[in-house]
RNA sequence: GUGAGUGUAGCUCAAUUUGGUUAGAGCACUGGACUGUGGCUCCAGGGGUUGAGGGUUCAAAUCCCUUCACUCACCCCA
């Protein structure tokens, strides 16, 4: 019985790692530019961390969580990380980071958890890149990272993304804005779906997000909660779309727009993209006023995003890739004596820098080069008895088809002195 | 969790409608033509439990049942 991956989870192969490595690589660019650092946080949290910061009620909380009992005496309740934002929080108050500086900026990136049904761009392992700035309340750090996303987005050729934004009010603001909705919703009940009619009551937000056309429709003059915010969270908003306008950074305003979590307040934001089918969002992400303070820490705004991997990688699929990197050279030899000067060599140039494969069993001169030729190689290094005995090699350019001796004393000198040109091939590919 | 669709060679797919000899093709792979020089061309070769199990039949890739996997959608979300 052969042993297959488990149901969600993938393999990113050699051929497409390349983009995940240049994506990668980029938005380490991008953080860099706006000062932000790397934290590395377990992959494995205490269950609690989870169930208390995303909220009790949803989704990923009920019923999505790979939770499992440790094997101590207690049996304590391990889960695989669904997000990044709690373990990061979990970690600035541990660590006390806000002692030394309140105010941090950090990134992180790495495998999210969660059991859903595997569809396109949803997988149950997936990969997020994800923000954070703790400390920081002022709408100028929402616009910020707002910009840095955009910037990111521009750096890595992404365009037609949408983005939408929102504000959810605060603790002061929101529940007048419920109890205003809710108040809406009871006097139209009977044109919600099913679905809307349940989870009316548990989080009438959640109804103006639902896909349904008589939904959509019965909600449709909804009170929005743009009209309900506290003049502090207006005023916040307020600035946040002024320093977005006056940088020239296009959205839309969803008012309908509700967040997954639960510590979300004042700003989110979602960038979708029409091409991805069903799951639709590149990025998202807002402000968590409360949750440094509900998990333990000391009064702290914060505000992050979090993009999914598989969905960037997916749309960038469709533009170009960049195959598997090329080596420097290919030693082809003949015959045991050659093979047994080759080795050695070879072993010298990689501890010299140059990218080196040769063959270990005897293979025809044909099928080495064959090989030589489908990894793309642009330079050859030929040796066979009649080389050793001359100690002369043959160098071949596998572009011009040029081929010229080489001292085989002095042929890592050779080579090393040619390295540059070898790169520059390379790169004409 | 619910629904639909698809499973044939490493990959992309024929053959399933109407059951009928040894399940084919292209690409890829290996080798040869070219005895020590790649790509192009030509030739040859290897590779299949037709996802798995059961049933119907003289005969099943094809029809029926069960099961598994994958995909897409609902839901939910990055």
């Amino acid at each position: 019985m052969k042993i297959s991956k488990v149901k969600g989870f993938s393999d990113i192969l050699p051929g497409e790692v390349e983009l995940w490595q240049f994506v990668e690589e980029k938005a380490r660019e991008v953080f860099a530019r706006y000062n932000f650092a790397e934290i590395r946080i377990p992959i494995l949290e205490k269950t609690e961390l989870f169930s208390r910061s995303l909220g009790e009620t949803t989704d990923i909380v009920e019923k999505e969580m790979y939770t499992f009992a440790d094997q101590d005496a207690k049996g304590s309740l391990l889960t695989l990380r669904p997000e990044g934002t709690a373990g990061v929080v979990r970690a600035y108050i541990e660590a006390e980071l806000y002692k030394v500086e309140p105010v941090r900026r950090l990134f992180y990136l790495g495998p999210m958890f969660r059991r859903e049904r595997p569809q396109k761009g949803r997988l149950r392992q997936f990969y997020q890149i994800g923000v954070e700035v703790l400390g920081r309340g002022d709408p100028f750090v929402d616009a910020e990272i707002l910009l840095l996303l955009n910037d990111f987005f521009w750096l890595i050729g992404l365009d037609s993304l949408t983005l939408e934004l929102n504000s959810l009010g605060c603790v002061q603001c929101r529940p007048r804005y419920r109890e205003g909705l809710l108040a809406y919703l009871r006097e139209r009940t009977g044109k919600l779906c099913p679905n809307c009619q349940r989870r009316m009551e548990r989080n009438p937000l959640r109804v103006l997000d639902c896909k349904e056309q008589g939904c959509f429709e019965a909600t449709r003059h909804a009170p929005s909660i743009l009209d309900y915010l506290c003049e502090e969270c207006r005023n916040h908003f307020t600035t946040v779309e002024r320093l977005v306008h006056e940088t020239r950074l296009e959205y839309r305003l969803n008012p309908r727009m509700v967040r997954g979590l639960d510590y979300y307040c004042r700003t989110t934001f979602e960038w979708t993209s029409s091409r991805l089918g069903a799951q639709n969002t590149v990025a998202a992400g807002g402000r968590y006023d409360g949750l440094v303070e509900d998990l333990g820490g000391p009064p702290t705004p914060g505000v992050g995003f979090a993009m999914g991997m598989e969905r960037l990688t997916l749309l960038l699929e469709m533009k170009e890739t960049q195959g598997p990197a090329r080596p420097d050279l290919y030693l082809v030899w003949v015959g045991p004596a050659a093979r047994s000067w080759a080795f050695p060599v070879v072993h010298r140039l990689r501890r010299r820098g140059m990218r080196v494969e040769m063959e270990g069993e005897e293979k025809s001169l044909k099928s080495q080069m064959r090989r030589a030729d489908k990894l793309g190689v642009s330079f050859v290094l030929i040796v066979g008895d009649d080389e050793l005995k001359r100690g002369r090699g043959i160098l071949r350019n596998m572009d011009t088809k040029e081929q010229f001796e080489v001292s085989l004393q002095r042929v890592e000198e050779e080579l090393l002195a040619r390295k540059p040109v070898m790169h520059n091939e390379n790169c004409k590919v």
